[in-house]
DNA sequence: CGGCAGTTTGAGGTACGTCAAGAATAGTGG
DNA sequence: CCACTATTCTTGACGTACCTCAAACTGCCG
């Protein structure tokens, strides 16, 4: 069933092959996969695609780092998900064959691996495999949604940046002597966007946690202990 | 294809046929919808499951209303959603195999009908369709949270107690002359787990929405004007 | 050197949380 | 029908956290 064609799927050689929701597909459709499947390369900064676009098919995150961000009529604009390699992006508005409600932009120069809207959909009709992955990664970005809505209503915003800060660390902190840090991938506006609160408000959170003693910033630059790791504080 | 047996469908005399998750099923699979099916009343107050339960099938609201509510360690907890009739409840720990996150508990006397774990499974991988449609309940739930996670950064608490009053009015309201009044489903505190602040602030809110004059409010009684229902107050 | 966007700091007002007490409501048993 | 109790809801007082406006400061890039 996965057949001989299997070694020329265009995911073979991607470390998140085992994952993919492009992973248990029919020969017939690999040849589908393969003439929708391109690659790009996006510069910090640059857009994957715009809020109120139409939707173009499933895009993979390679490599680098994707905010997805929704912009509001006012001008302001909140942070909805950091996307890393092995993240599916544009699915919401792909399953529900509407616009983007957000805008994707590269953190990070990254890479970004994408089946057109066409072949994407052939290939979700023909294997309910694939349809299943989907809605799995469905299912996790409502429990990333569900633990957003219950941490903002349960923890303080200095509570919740010191968890974001702490996440960000695993995925991005070097280890250096009995320090780890790592350069923030993102501004302080949009830490601000992503925690929800003003930028003047981040800026006094960030002085809060420096004082009691546990981050250490300097622009970009966090730095913690390495022994808080992986404690999690729990603290307040 | 979905030939004769289509009389025997459980769901077919049901007003939600038409959107129905269970409508696109084969003539097989009806046999083992009708195997796995089974209505339930509950009463006001009574509980479907309980957070930590393991997922016992999927759960289609047919009447009534139904809150999903997940309780933290502290002793407070927080309303995730309100469940209409035509809704589907518990479909995130069916599709993730995963034990239920939240409560689901009746605010007003309902009717229930549940489609029994394995046999729900059995229909799911024979019927891409129903797949598709479990997908886009999916999205909807998305698109939901993404909603309150943007107004809880966006707008006051009174703002948004406001327009889930809205809401709730044009679900639950009776027109008597000029007026629109309707009996609150939910109790203060439930309000307050929805909204996301402690309860004294909720007695605070409604009274400050009260002193604006458009709401007014007696015990569990809500009344606005009638030429206030669909204009969805943009005010503040 | 001079913008310019990102960031920080200050001052003042508003809204929310917390603790504590009081009022209303519903439910129970005599 | 009336106590009596238990919830639920409200009110007050006070401290903290956040927002807003305004101004100063920091690179950074032309």
């Amino acid at each position: 069933m996965l057949g001989a064609q299997n070694s020329n799927h265009p995911c073979r050689n991607c470390a998140f092959y085992e994952g993919s929701v492009w992973q248990p597909v029919d020969t017939r459709s690999v040849l589908v996969l393969t003439r929708g499947f391109s690659r790009q390369a996006l510069d910090e900064g640059q857009t994957l695609f715009n809020q109120g676009d139409k939707n173009q098919g499933l895009f993979c995150v390679s490599k680098g780092l994707i905010a997805l961000r929704t912009l509001h009529p006012d001008g302001t604009s909140t942070l909805m998900r950091l996307a890393y390699p092995g993240e599916i992006i544009g699915f919401r508005s792909f399953l529900g064959d509407r616009e983007h409600r957000t805008e994707a932009r590269a953190l990070l120069p990254s890479r970004i691996c994408s089946v057109e809207q066409r072949d994407a959909d052939r290939i979700v009709r023909g294997n309910p495999a694939v349809l299943e992955k989907l809605a799995s990664r469905c299912v996790f970005e409502i429990d990333r949604n569900r633990e957003r809505i219950i941490a903002s209503s349960t923890k303080s915003n200095k509570q919740r940046l010191a968890d974001l800060l702490l996440r960000l660390m695993e995925e991005h902190g070097d280890r250096a002597g009995d320090h780890v840090s790592m350069q923030l991938p993102l501004s302080r506006m949009d830490l601000a966007d992503l925690i929800g609160v003003q930028p003047e408000t981040m800026s006094r959170l960030v002085r809060r946690l420096e004082s009691d003693g546990f981050f250490h910033f300097s622009g970009r630059e966090v730095q913690i202990p390495a022994t808080g790791l992986h404690k999690m504080a729990a603290n307040q």
